[in-house]
RNA sequence: GCUGGCGUAGCUCAAUCGGCAGAGCAGCGGUUUUGUAAACCGCCGGUUGGAGGUUCGAUUCCUCUCGCCAGCUCCA
């Protein structure tokens, strides 16, 4: 047998894994949970009957946790089935950060159901069954469940095309279980149901609907609680919770769902990120253009998105007996403008950017907040250029959207190439040398990534660009799509140095994605409390006494004339209250106005969180909320 | 869209079994002139999301409808 540590070790055949890694690892047997045997994931118990490696597989490792989830969901289903033995089995598969199990049961667990089943999973815990694997055929197996009255997981086993079958018992609770799993019941150390919801049999809402419970569970209660404060940390900074309590913005029935209100605050801020895009933008060679939020049906027909993208679109009006289409998308005016002119390959690229609103048809069920709405700002841009420019061009935009995803806070990318999919326009020579070009930017600008193969979009292979917020929460914001699509149904051309007419290609690139979206996800990563340069309010000016009133306009006069932007709190009111809803209000900087300040011409200063910075000048004051605001050392490229 | 839950004052939440809708904060009017996370007193505030029904009587029960929340599915 060879260990990971490049060890070999001879044994008697049958000896099993559990032996052998006591045997000769040092590791502590309580954190093996299983082992790969030849890099496949074995149970511990395993019988070890021929040259193999033998490798432990822990917690740690992606492969450990779904092991020990698996194994957690298994548990809390023997208690679900011990509860109400009327409840069938479906699945119950581990996911990030827990797993779940559906039953078919006559009516949905509520949260006392859930106590109840979970008290029984601790006893079964507790009672440490040891977890066996047992083998069947397929026949035997489905004549097992159905006996068991299991019609779902007999319906499980007909499509699977293994002639042999396995499952587990713990106890007397048998699974259908392609496994592997931990050794006993007792290895599960805290494990918590979550939440309960229905969730459709196979995931198609044509098929009934199952009852689904959600647990996690850890090695330890300390990482157990760990997460569950992780939970609440999420619930604590949910936009919508933040952005009524810092007035930024709403959604009001009145408006209608998925629609939003931006209030001055939330508007303020929305103008700092809209005012650093633009900028960004003609430093890096792009024009700004504006478009309309309707258009003739026929621009939509000619785009395809009558044909394609009818779902999602809001049904047309009809004005003077034309009819009129709500924008879903930005690029057909783009296209227009582009066939303004007759274009020659000199011109090339040619860089449209706008901040475009659309507006989408979602289904009621799916809009949340702000990261799904119904009207949206799409920072949009579209680079018409010779196919041999794609890669320059997909280059700077990738350097651009790190560039610009650094500046709010996010350092932590993952890259994701989308290939070729099944159904797709444009030719095979074409596909290849645009994915060859998006692979050669990837790796000419030294950024790793991933291939997912199939995934493109029908006109084109794309790059999509995953954030990681500060709780650790993957987003997908950025993406940057070839489309050899529109070109075609346009008839797009430039005059090539040839003097014949070309077909230029289209890249569709948005880096924030949408702006309340990215608002939205913004909120949750700052949890509010925005960095100054982002900040509504920049410094709350708080007078201790109404004497003190004149002073402190005259020091808010003087930091709005330095650019910053100042507030004075009048209000007849305590310095204690003042600062408290100054906190409340996460304003980065409090400038303390009292006698003495008064006196010296200075101001008592406190930032956010409670540092106090002592008491200075104006002009001191002034350098210190800039010396929080980021710079830009982004070059521009030469047009 | 589907399944389930929820909808009470601007906000956060009470209201026993179907029996007079209530509190804190906010707002307004006073008092207070305050030194780094909540001063005090008073006042105002509601077709209980909307429509219909059952009932002597509905926030409470029933039907429909709108919206929100969780999940399914889909996506920026």
């Amino acid at each position: 047998m060879t260990l990971p540590d490049g060890t070999t070790h001879v044994v008697p055949s049958g000896t099993t894994a559990k032996e052998l890694l006591r045997k000769y690892t040092r590791q502590n047997a309580h954190e093996i949970l299983a082992v790969k045997v030849n890099g496949q994931p074995k149970d511990l118990n395993t019988s070890l009957t021929e040259d193999v490696s033998v490798e432990p597989i822990t917690f740690a490792s992606p492969e450990g946790k779904e092991i020990y989830r698996h194994s957690s969901a298994h548990i809390m289903a023997q208690a679900v089935k011990e509860v109400f033995p009327s409840a069938l089995l479906t699945i119950g598969p581990p996911i990030d950060e827990g797993f779940y199990y559906d039953f078919d049961f006559e009516r949905p667990f509520t949260p006392e159901d859930l106590e109840k089943i979970e008290l029984r999973a601790r006893e079964i815990i507790k009672a440490n069954y040891p977890i066996e694997r047992l083998e069947m055929s397929k026949d035997e197996a489905i004549q097992f469940f159905h006996d068991r009255g299991e019609r779902f997981k007999a319906e499980i086993i007909r499509q699977i095309e293994d002639p042999q079958v396995s499952l587990y018992r713990q106890g007397d609770f048998i699974d259908l279980c392609r496994g592997p799993h931990v050794e006993s019941t007792g290895r599960i150390k805290a494990l918590k149901l979550l939440s309960s919801a229905g969730a459709y049999w196979r995931g198609d809402e044509r098929n009934p609907m199952l009852q689904r419970i959600y647990g996690t569970s850890f090695p330890s209660q300390e990482e157990l609680d760990a997460y569950l404060t992780k939970l609440e940390e999420i619930k604590r900074r949910d936009h919508r919770k933040v952005g009524k309590e810092l007035d930024l913005f709403s959604i009001q029935d009145e408006t209608g769902p998925g629609l939003i209100l931006w209030h001055p605050k939330g508007a303020l801020i929305r103008l700092q990120i809209e005012n650093f895009w633009r900028e960004q933008h003609l430093t890096q060679g792009y024009e700004l253009v504006y478009s309309p939020h309707v258009a003739r049906l026929e621009l939509w027909k000619t785009s395809g998105h009558v044909d394609y993208y009818r779902d999602n679109m809001f049904a047309p009006m009809s004005v003077e007996s034309a009819h009129y289409q709500l924008k879903p998308m930005n690029c057909p005016f783009h296209i227009l403008v582009y066939k303004s002119h007759l274009r020659s390959y000199r011109d090339l690229p040619i860089r449209y950017a706008e901040l475009g609103t659309v507006y989408r048809y979602e289904r009621s069920g799916v809009l949340h907040g702000l990261l799904r709405v119904r009207g949206f700002t799409q920072d949009d841009a579209h680079i018409f250029c010779r196919p041999d420019q794609i890669e320059g061009e997909v280059k700077a935009v990738l350097t651009l959207t790190m560039h610009v995803l650094h500046r709010f806070g996010f350092t932590d990318c993952e890259l994701y190439l989308s290939t070729r999919p099944e159904h797709a326009v444009g030719s095979q020579e074409k596909w290849e040398q645009a994915t060859a070009a998006l692979e050669a930017a990837l790796q000419g600008g030294g950024f790793a990534y991933t291939i997912d193969p199939g995934e493109g979009v029908f006109y084109g292979p794309k790059i999509d660009l995953k954030i990681k917020d500060a709780l650790g929460r993957a987003w997908q914001c950025s993406t940057v799509q070839v489309d050899f699509n529109n070109p075609e149904r346009f008839g797009l051309c430039y005059i090539g140095e040839d003097g014949k007419e070309h077909q230029p290609i289209m890249i569709h690139r948005a880096l924030l994605g949408s702006i309340e979206r990215f608002f939205g996800i913004l909120v949750e990563h700052y949890g509010g409390a925005f960095p100054v340069w982002l900040a509504p309010v920049q410094v709350q000016v708080l007078p201790i006494t109404d004497k003190q009133h004149a002073y402190g306009q005259t020091v808010v006069h003087h930091l709005r004339r330095a650019g910053l932007r100042a507030e004075l709190d009048a209000r007849n009111e305590k310095i204690g209250l003042k600062i408290r809803e100054a906190e409340k209000a996460k304003i980065p900087f409090m400038a303390v106005v009292g006698e003495r300040e008064a006196q010296s011409a200075t101001v008592s200063v406190r930032e956010r969180g409670g540092v106090n910075k002592g008491v200075m000048t104006v002009s001191e004051v002034v350098d210190l909320v800039r010396s929080c605001m980021p710079s830009d050392e982004l070059a521009s490229v030469p047009q």
